[in-house]
DNA sequence: AAGACGAAAGTGGTTGA
DNA sequence: TCAACAACTTTCGTCTT
């Protein structure tokens, strides 16, 4: 859904500006440049990660709490000192102590590990200028993780980052694992690896990415134009009508779309260019490329605008 | 000289026996 | 658990602009 706003760009004070509210970025269509993405979605997705046994049960009870902050405000405590006095035997009190004791050695070295890994999610978050609507998201997914143990042999920041991730991927606002590792400073690699793992074991489900979630993030760091842009996605469409886009990588394809019609709009950017900012070779360009141009008799348009 | 092209070998992950 | 495999990368030589 996109709605208009009343704004003006900064960059060439058109006032033809667009909201893309469900991907938290706002567009202009006149010079492509991504003014913000940083607006709060209000559409918020309910989930609940416990395994109680209701697969779906989805719960919409109570005000939203934020899932940023590190305890929700509910903390558990066995027990005071003043109830200690209520019990009778030694072995009650033994008891009661080992408890106690146990129950503060497990919560604050949760909270503590939960508290720096909140902080650690909300630098990298904010690197990426990721809406808080992913982050919250991103934060459920960590706390759920550690819920789960799911955190111990890995580096939490290699978690933080997996969720980061996977948050992005289902809110439809994907980042390539190159700029989750940038930002996070875990290799892509490892991102990858915990990101597929905790997704597994919490039975997240995630569909595979639209290669057209990344054109205008893409094209606005090409300075390409809100023409050859929409042409990209169309190119895009007719791509995944005939099939050409299963099984492939969706930033390879996103980049060879962007390719194109570059070439078509006579904005040429170099394949070089485009690989760079979409995180892939030249070679896989060059590979969708091929395929785009002969699948979509896709060939004499780019003859025209050579030829001029 | 830079960009585009393509071949060949290597990498990491998935799948199916 | 292992081997085949598909997609993608790296590297490098050649052609084109």
């Amino acid at each position: 859904m996109i709605r208009k706003a009343l704004k003006e760009c900064p960059e060439c004070a058109s006032r033809n500006i667009f909201r893309n509210v469900e991907k938290g970025e706002t567009i202009c269509r006149d010079c492509g440049l991504v003014i913000e993405d940083r607006m709060v979605d209000f559409s918020q997705e309910w989930r609940s990660f416990e395994d109680d046994g209701g697969q779906d049960s989805k719960r919409r009870t109570g005000a939203p709490s934020s899932a940023t902050q590190f305890d929700q405000g509910l903390g558990t405590e066995v027990g005071t000192t003043a109830d200690f006095y209520k019990l009778g035997s030694d072995r009650e009190r033994d008891r009661f102590f080992r408890l106690r004791k146990w129950n503060i050695r497990i919560s604050t070295a949760i909270e503590r590990n939960l508290k720096v890994a909140l902080a650690e999610l909300k630098r990298v978050s904010s690197y990426l200028r990721l809406p808080k609507s992913v982050e919250e998201e991103a934060a459920r997914i960590y706390r759920s993780a550690v819920q789960k143990g799911l955190v111990r042999g890995r580096s939490m920041e290699s978690v933080v980052a997996g969720a980061l991730y996977a948050a992005c991927r289902r809110h439809e606002i994907p980042r390539t694992l190159d700029e989750m590792g940038e930002a996070s400073g875990i290799e892509k690699k490892e991102i990858g690896r915990t990101y597929r793992f905790v997704t597994r074991e919490l039975e997240i489900s995630i569909r595979p990415s639209n290669p057209a979630d990344y054109i205008p993030r893409f094209a606005s760091a090409l300075k390409l134009s809100p023409e050859t842009q929409s042409k990209a996605v169309e190119i895009l469409e007719q791509a995944r009508d005939i099939e050409l886009t299963s099984g492939r990588g969706p930033t390879g394809i996103a980049a060879a779309a962007l390719y194109v019609a570059s070439l078509i709009h006579g904005e040429k950017r170099t394949q070089r260019e485009v690989a760079d900012v979409a995180g892939v070779t030249e070679v896989t360009i060059r590979n969708r490329y091929k395929e785009l141009i002969k699948k979509l008799k896709l060939s004499k348009d780019v003859e025209k605008t050579k030829k001029k």
